[in-house]
DNA sequence: CATCTTTTGAGAGTTACTCTCATTTTCTAG
DNA sequence: CTAGAAAATGAGAGTAACTCTCAAAAGATG
């Protein structure tokens, strides 16, 4: 929004696909075919009755293909491509307002972004985070690269270095409370519709110093 | 150390082995030799480079033996016996003092224990957890569990439900600044003596409401 | 059209993990 | 102390995720 470029990272996902050379159009196509049918088949029969093979047939790819795309099964369920646009929200909020505060602002403008882009998805693989241990794994991992783009994004608004120590605990402790609320809402303890304001107010909770 | 039956949460590990029945002491020490030799063999040869195998071999047991006392092979390197030990210690601390400060006494009571009685197969695990992926999954696993055990004393402590949603928030956080100290040492970046620090002041910080 | 690069498919191999069933080892009663 | 129940172990067969290698196909480039 602040910039005059027309591929910007709060673009909506599918306006990117026109802009690239037939070769990585084909790439990212078959990607989503892959994780449409991998989701599809998930639902219908369960992650672990599903085999690789039942995945790449339906994609029209062969097996090995699967596995150059995502280099475990686990993947298919856990990738998503909102983290730069995520860091990119946190890098446009005013510089006054406070690490927390931007944190919030970029929920309430993301948030429905994804519901809107996604939602079934968002659902089974929630459920999928939820019921299958190996997803739930590698989970974490994807956190990581969350926490490396947060810190970056942090520690540019706050001119700290990214590996700062306590911008490094500010970005674990941010994830560690939306940990929560997914947990909640994996739980069925919070619908979709509720789980912004939690997330909102868990931030909110957090910057008052998680009094108990 | 308030209770006066011999059998406290907080005795040494290796005091509570003689006060089992024989079919539990000797489980208990099958247990530990698989652990024991597996840390080896992954320090020696490397992680991925070590079969079970290898492993079931080398604690005189056979492979289906391994399965039966480790779901996965990761976790040999995640599981370990301190959450209760944890979980006990906080709730011995006296009523009227915060949360955070009940977990920061509880660190400073635990960590010195944890080094004396494991150093060299911690750093072990530390330096596994940091290298192969499929253990750095599993870690996740293990925080869940670490979760319920924190969740459930603090809820205790300050009178609300395990399930409250700021407990809940207020756990995840915690564990999350403790990740955060964790990947410090795992990176080098702080060495063992200086992690007590850190943790205690990542936790004052998470106190302070995280301000950045 | 020709060639150079990138992507794909096929197939063989490894290993973590599961299941089943027979055998051995520990616990418990009489 | 012994008989029988209960629990732990071992052996072996089977599945499926992942890896590696190499040859064929498709896309870019001049």
């Amino acid at each position: 929004m602040s910039t005059s470029s027309p591929e910007h990272a709060t673009d909506r996902l599918e306006d990117r696909l026109s802009r690239l050379p037939l070769r990585e159009r084909k790439k990212l196509r078959t990607r989503r075919a892959i994780q449409d049918h991998a989701l599809r088949l998930f639902g219908e029969q369960g992650y672990d009755e599903t085999t690789v093979e039942q995945i790449a047939a339906a994609a029209e790819i062969s097996p090995s293909t699967f596995f150059r795309y995502f280099p475990t099964k686990e993947d298919v369920v856990v990738t998503d491509e909102y983290d730069p646009i995520m860091a990119q929200i946190i890098r446009d909020q005013p510089p006054e307002v406070s690490a927390i505060e931007a944190l919030r602002a970029m929920l309430r403008e993301i948030l429905p972004q994804l519901y809107a882009d996604d939602l079934e998805a968002l659902r089974t693989r929630m459920r999928l985070t939820a019921t299958v241990p190996a997803v739930r794994g590698r989970t974490f991992e994807s956190m990581r690269s969350t926490f490396d783009l947060m810190s970056e994004a942090i520690g540019e608004r706050t001119g700290r270095a990214p590996d700062d120590p306590e911008v490094e605990a500010f970005s674990w402790a941010v994830l560690g409370v939306m940990q929560a609320a997914m947990n909640r809402l994996i739980e069925d303890k919070v619908t979709y519709e509720e789980l912004p304001a939690l997330l909102d107010h868990h931030l909110e909770f957090l910057g008052r110093g998680c009094p108990l």
